[in-house]
RNA sequence: CGGGGCGUGGCGCAGCUUGGUAGCGCGCUUGCUUUGGGAGCAAGAAGUCGCAGGUUCAAAUCCUGUCGCCCCGACCA
């Protein structure tokens, strides 16, 4: 491959794009690899479709070698196939929905299992014909309420899918094993950072689910990681370690005046002063009330949660523990209907009077007491004690995690970082076979219920996540098996040394190298050098005032390490950079 | 959906308070000079000032409405 600049489809930008805002999106658009054409909608320039592609090469490569097999599904798709699982009105305002000419509903996929499994459906039907293992490189439509970071959050993303199909449960893990294998290999070649994070099934149901999390700062997932033993959970999935249940005799439950105390923070000062105690938002039970609706019913349940007082109730975390449920703020109209909840003052005592479900955090055991609201305006409750003086319908995990809180597997202290997902691996189980009656005729002529496996990766967002992980102040900086060329060849101003230029660029395309060469006439050297820096190939070969003492400048792009090489010696070495030591 | 900001040549922005010739930088075209760190000089091309209505002799500027976009939050791969 030989890209001549003087002809390449590209235009570099000086300026940071004004709708920009995270370096990934800044340094694709102003080195000219994506343009925007609507809100997370992007259009691929030559040097950015280069990129994409090699990150989907690499997927592909190793998708083959675990003995998956590429298919390609439309995008566009019909209403029915999303109807029979239900997902046409689940998947609400996120679907991309239209009609043809007919008025007949279809939708753009925003992701394929309806299809795969109706595909494996309608070909397979013995044993014998499983396992298997397809996958596709699709672009998927989801109608984002909000889209952003460019490339990082589009509403069209192109998105690896794939989908095991097995006979038992044995079967799906190994299938399970083998793509967490693949990933780690895949992400490995494509330079990314990564942790592995044990991840919530959420509304979907199955089991086991890991997400691939690349920590950047501008991520938007949060995740928990032990730094002794290695454990890492995205916040949704950390298990809070519930202290041993407490024995022993407690005061009786006294009820004391605290006007003007809704808030934690004024009933923990309104406690210390007036009534002698020395508590903090720890010792309190705040209890927060929220309505849950489950999607397909109309009703909505009331529900109270109880968490430590100092801390928030984290509403993703709520949600992935009431999910299905859908959990919404209870908001001043319900507690009007509600005059038995008192804002401000809810203690857990009367809840069962009142015929309300009662959650609380694991922290809450039986035996611990607490400061809790007394159900009156301007009163509180001491020695309000778990198992005496309420019991709770169970646990939930819904308070926030913080840095220092302890790791659920070796109970050292976490830390809590962002990251971006670019994979997603997840033991579906029988749910879309349930629904599609996906069978296959056992050895004993009766049907055999399929089990799936989900798994994904974001081609897409894995390019911005890469030049989100590799970029410095002058640009971007791309691992080389994903960068757009292997080596960027600058021929500086006098006609002779782009000739030259040009010439060891053609050497090294017969080497199979891939030579991307600024032959652009009466472009000033300061132009060249810049572009080069920020379009980030790897290996830089400088061809100008060297030439005449037989000299080319050799420079690293993610060192900055420059050394001066006999000219005649640069195609060898540059070969070699490539080709790499074993090689 | 809540909060904040912004719509002016391809890109980044000024002008709006106080109405009167649409301006700057980058990029682009032509010529000459220059050639190791986003060159210089000269001459050019390119804008329904988001849209609609109103006020006015006159609107980018004032008023009303509307559409769109960006950021933060809520929500999601």
């Amino acid at each position: 491959m030989l890209l001549r600049m003087s002809s390449l489809f590209l235009r570099t930008l000086r300026d940071d794009p004004a709708d920009a805002e995270v370096p990934s999106h800044k340094l694709l658009v102003r080195a000219g690899y994506v343009r925007r054409v609507a809100p997370g909608i992007y259009s691929w320039l030559p040097l950015g479709k280069i990129v994409m592609e090699n990150v989907a090469a690499v997927v592909r490569d190793e998708m083959n070698k675990m003995g998956a097999q590429e298919v390609l599904f439309p995008a566009l798709l019909p209403r029915e196939y999303y109807e029979a699982t239900g997902r046409w009105t689940e998947y609400g305002d996120t679907l991309f929905r239209l009609k043809d000419r007919k008025g007949g509903d279809y939708l753009l996929g925003p992701t394929h299992e309806e299809l795969f499994t109706d595909m494996v459906k309608g070909e397979y039907s013995s044993y014998k014909d499983f396992p298997v293992t397809l996958y596709q490189i699709q672009t998927k439509y989801r109608d984002e309420a909000r889209p952003r970071a460019g490339i990082l959050r589009g509403r069209e993303f192109v998105m690896k899918d794939s989908y095991s199909f097995d006979l038992d449960d044995d079967g799906l893990k190994r299938s399970y094993e083998q793509h967490r294998e693949a990933y780690i290999k895949t992400f490995d070649r494509l330079g990314i950072r990564y942790k592995i994070c044990f991840a919530t099934s959420g509304a979907m149901g199955g089991s086991a689910s890991e997400e691939f999390l690349a920590p950047t700062p501008t991520g938007e997932d949060t995740f928990v990681a032990c730094h002794s033993c290695g454990y890492a959970a995205n916040a949704e999935a950390y298990t809070t370690t519930p202290p041993a249940s407490v024995t022993g005799e407690h005061p009786a439950l006294e009820v004391l005046d605290t006007p003007g105390t809704p808030t934690i923070e004024s009933l923990v000062a309104c406690m210390n002063s007036d009534h002698g105690m020395a508590i903090t938002g720890a010792d309190t039970l705040k209890n927060v009330v929220v309505k849950v609706t489950t999607p397909g019913s109309t009703k909505s349940e009331i529900l109270v949660i109880g968490v430590p007082g100092d801390r928030e109730v984290d509403f993703k975390r709520l949600e992935a523990s009431l999910a299905p449920g859908e959990p919404a703020i209870f908001e001043e109209a319900d507690f009007a209907k509600n005059p038995g909840l008192v804002r401000g003052y809810i203690g857990p005592q009367v809840l069962k009077d009142l015929g309300i479900r009662y959650l609380v955090d694991p922290r809450v055991v039986s035996g611990t007491s607490w400061v809790t609201g007394a159900n009156e305006p301007g009163k509180h409750a001491r020695n309000v004690v778990a198992g005496r003086d309420f019991t709770p319908d169970g646990t939930v995990e819904a308070a926030e995690v913080r840095p220092g809180d302890p790791c659920p597997r070796c109970g050292s202290e976490v830390s809590l970082d962002r990251g971006i997902e670019i994979g997603h691996i997840f033991q579906l189980g029988r749910k879309y076979a349930d629904a599609a009656k996906l069978d296959a005729l056992g050895p004993d002529g009766k049907p055999i219920r399929i089990t799936m496996g989900s798994y994904g990766v974001g081609v897409s967002r894995a390019v911005a996540v890469i030049a989100e992980q590799w970029h410095d102040e002058l640009g971007l900086v791309w691992p080389r098996e994903i960068s757009p060329a292997d080596v960027h060849i600058v021929g500086t101003g006098k006609e002779n040394q782009v000739e030259k230029a040009l010439e060891i660029a053609a050497a090294l395309e017969a080497r199979g190298v891939r030579v991307l060469v600024d032959d652009r006439p009466s472009v000033s050297p300061g132009v060249k050098f810049k572009d080069s820096e920020l379009l980030g190939v790897p290996t830089v070969l400088v061809v100008g005032r060297g030439l005449s003492q037989g000299l080319a400048e050799l420079r690293d792009r993610a060192s900055g390490e420059k050394q001066e090489i006999p000219i005649d010696e640069a195609v060898e070495r540059i070969a070699a950079l490539v080709e790499g030591p074993a090689a």
